[in-house]
DNA sequence: TTTGAAGTAAACAAATTTGTTGACCAACTT
DNA sequence: AAGTTGGTCAACAAATTTGTTTACTTCAAA
């Protein structure tokens, strides 16, 4: 896996933890709106796992956001570029 | 797999296929821009692969689009819903 | 007719995601 | 102290994607 790559996975996961965080709700809330368990949200937000497209679509519609949302890597706080 | 996914995977294709062809570009040329060949963009427009997170914000950025236009499927011609 | 380009599909190994379980830690509560 | 909750991680099988090759078809051009 190349540094792009993996600098993708960890940003998403970054961003998948500000979402949720922003909505004040919890791995296993989050997981169970996709019909998941909390290690599955975690192995995003924490593992650097890259989602297939139709998983990625179903967070970002449980987090209530697009997927560009979900994607813009520029919103990230701590944003180490 | 289910029957949302399913249809959500011919609809990721369709949309591909559709942007690649506004663009008047061949298989092969998009999947070159992302390092690939022809067969593996095929995959996704004709044999309804799910791409990673990571492919499909690559195959956008091929298409000059977002990723949200590549995952709008109201905007498939043949929109059969 | 022959050649080449473009699209399509099957097959295979290798790598990864998915699905699931078990376990551990820290913080908080009872 | 014991129990609960939220987060984290490792491990495993099963399913899927990725990467690659081979091959077939159609169409158009030479």
């Amino acid at each position: 896996m190349d540094k792009v790559q993996k600098t993708f996975r960890i940003k998403l996961g970054r961003r998948i933890e500000q979402l949720r965080e922003d909505r004040h709700i919890e791995q296993g809330a989050l997981a169970a709106m996709i019909g998941k368990d909390k290690q599955f949200i975690n192995r995003y937000e924490r593992q650097g796992a890259n989602p297939t497209a139709f998983i990625l679509v179903q967070i970002a519609e449980a987090l209530n956001v697009t997927a560009n949302d979900l994607l813009d890597f520029s919103k990230l706080k701590t944003s180490k570029d």
